[in-house]
DNA sequence: CTGTTAGCGCTTTCAG
DNA sequence: CTGAAAGCGCTAACAG
């Protein structure tokens, strides 16, 4: 902890506290000789202003929070990286904290931001969560919130989300269309809206090309692993197996994967894996994964340019809007625009 | 921003703010019963303390800083994800900056934590930097710092690394011991010492087994994809191609991987490849690349531990220890232990 | 253009 | 056991 401040400033300088302050901090009151005087001062002395007896008289902190359920995974890390990027352009500072999708642990977190330390909080939801009064107490409490990807409707704010399901549908139909028409689809959970709206769009794609739904193959797992591994196996190693998995997430994917190795199915042949991914091995997999790539990166500077701009403003009030970015589809080294 | 505070309180109770102040936090000369008071009240009103008047005056932030190189790595993942865990257990928040291995960037980063901010700082350091004066200035100021993988040895702290000698010797006897004896190194930057350590096991391992290195065959690639992936065209392509590849991070190995597709080099029969990465679909691609796996998350428990610990003392003179963890060797579904 | 003053909300002596 | 008072380092009226 430095030991220089203003006060040892103003006296080096012969100044008042305040004139220092004021010179350091640009303002057009005050003489371009001080402010040079005091400049130099300052850099010579490597002075730094204290940011707790700023935050503390600012009622500011320059500090935001971001709320992720896992970190281990593609998405999220790409969505922290742009919204760090940001985050350091605009000078304020990034408090992580990782749920595990574990809703006792989303509340204690959120509790923890009632009282200043942060002055905007960028989050995506716990899957486990079903019950959102500690965020909806947080943002009547005044502090800013946006959303990204695992989105919270129930609260006013901004939404940062991809089209999930005009992706879903046309990720499937690109399935249906290469002869692959029995497609299972394993998602996390239904609490997400993200989820029913992946749902929804496979439904509809089944739909337009008349294939009845079946429900054996709609399989609902969820984050513990081992249930859904015997999920998967059940649906994998049944006689009436599907020809193709849609999976929601880029962890069912991978353990798609593996049973099937393990199984001794052989994929390329026989079973056609589609998953939302951001996953860089995706197209040397054997066969290649087909992935609905999210903008992952773009949704982290979306974001955080949403919550910044109305920092800036010290309104707030943001705006109940919902910004949907578009997905790409990775289907061996081709692209498609979705 | 919460009104209400000690002197809210205070007022409420009929008591003064210091009686507020020692019942919250417990302190033995305060009756049992205007603590019981108090308490209610604060749990009431929810009460939270605002946590900068409290940094300002007690001079610590329960804020420790993660300086990473990049994010959208596994092992820098899994290390964040270790370290928030214990920060969250002892009620520290995390403040997390992203390098992207630009030394300007780390220099600019690390000159914010002058201030007090925060309590601690846990970092790998940037593969670009040759000079470590930001760092040594920051630790002479008395701000503890713990090392993790790309530690900075000229700074007398604690550092948290892996057996990079003793692994990368195993892993390419591993190689040579099945036959493949023909092995290009792929690094990323002379000036980091996990890298030389790396190269010295390789080499190390050559020796062992007389077989002479092949100067062409240690390709020094750059944070640049482009220019890396240049080098490695020519190193595959070439006449005089390697039979296997040891690359030391994972992003030259699925670089390597996505060349050998471009060039339809069969990696089966051809070329093995072995690299350090933390991949969770290393098994699943084809063929099953053999990684050494470092204990990303542990690594990064054992840095905070040590950080807290030494906070907890107040005693700011880490260590100067090396904490050295071992790696796993992955080789299709089985696991050497190195 | 500059200085004086009054806090931000909390912790911590020091007196009772 | 409790209260009064000082002050952490900074900012923002306000007065000159």
């Amino acid at each position: 902890m430095s030991n220089i401040n203003l006060k040892y400033l103003a006296k080096e300088l012969n100044m008042s506290i305040s004139t220092v302050s004021r010179a350091l901090r640009d303002e057009w009151d005050v003489s371009e000789e001080t402010k040079i005087r005091v400049n130099a001062l300052a850099k010579k002395l490597n002075y730094t202003p204290n940011p707790f007896a700023s935050s503390l008289r600012r009622q500011s902190s320059q500090t935001i929070a971001v709320v992720v359920p896992e970190i281990a995974n593609n998405f999220f890390t790409l969505a922290i990286d742009g919204i760090e990027t940001v985050a350091r352009y605009k000078n304020y500072h990034v408090l992580i904290y990782i749920t595990h999708d574990d809703y006792e642990r989303e509340k204690s977190i959120i509790n923890h931001f009632q009282n200043g330390r942060i002055d905007g909080v960028i989050m995506s939801v716990s899957s486990d969560s079903k019950d959102y009064t500690h965020l909806s107490e947080l943002h009547e409490k005044g502090v800013p919130i946006v959303f990204f990807d695992r989105v919270c409707h129930e609260i006013e704010t901004t939404k940062i989300s991809t089209d999930d399901f005009t992706s879903s549908f046309k990720a499937t139909e690109h399935l249906i269309q290469n002869g692959c028409k029995q497609i299972a689809f394993l998602s996390l959970t239904q609490h997400l809206s993200i989820e029913s709206k992946r749902k929804a769009g496979y439904l509809e794609a089944l739909l337009k090309y008349n294939i009845t739904p079946n429900d054996n193959w709609i399989v609902e797992c969820t984050n513990d692993h081992a249930v859904s591994e015997a999920k998967i196996k059940t649906l994998l190693s049944s006689t009436n197996r599907p020809a193709g998995v849609f999976t929601t997430v880029e962890k069912l994917a991978i353990q798609t994967y593996k049973i099937c190795q393990d199984l001794n199915i052989r994929i390329p042949k026989q079973l056609q894996v589609l998953s939302y991914a951001n996953l860089i091995t995706a197209p040397l997999l054997n066969p290649p994964l087909t992935t609905i790539t999210q903008p992952a990166f773009d949704i982290g500077t979306t974001a955080a340019e949403t919550l910044f701009s109305h920092l800036k403003k010290k309104q707030h009030t943001i705006p109940n809007e919902n910004i949907v970015l578009k997905s790409t589809l990775y289907i061996r080294h081709s692209t498609v625009k979705l």
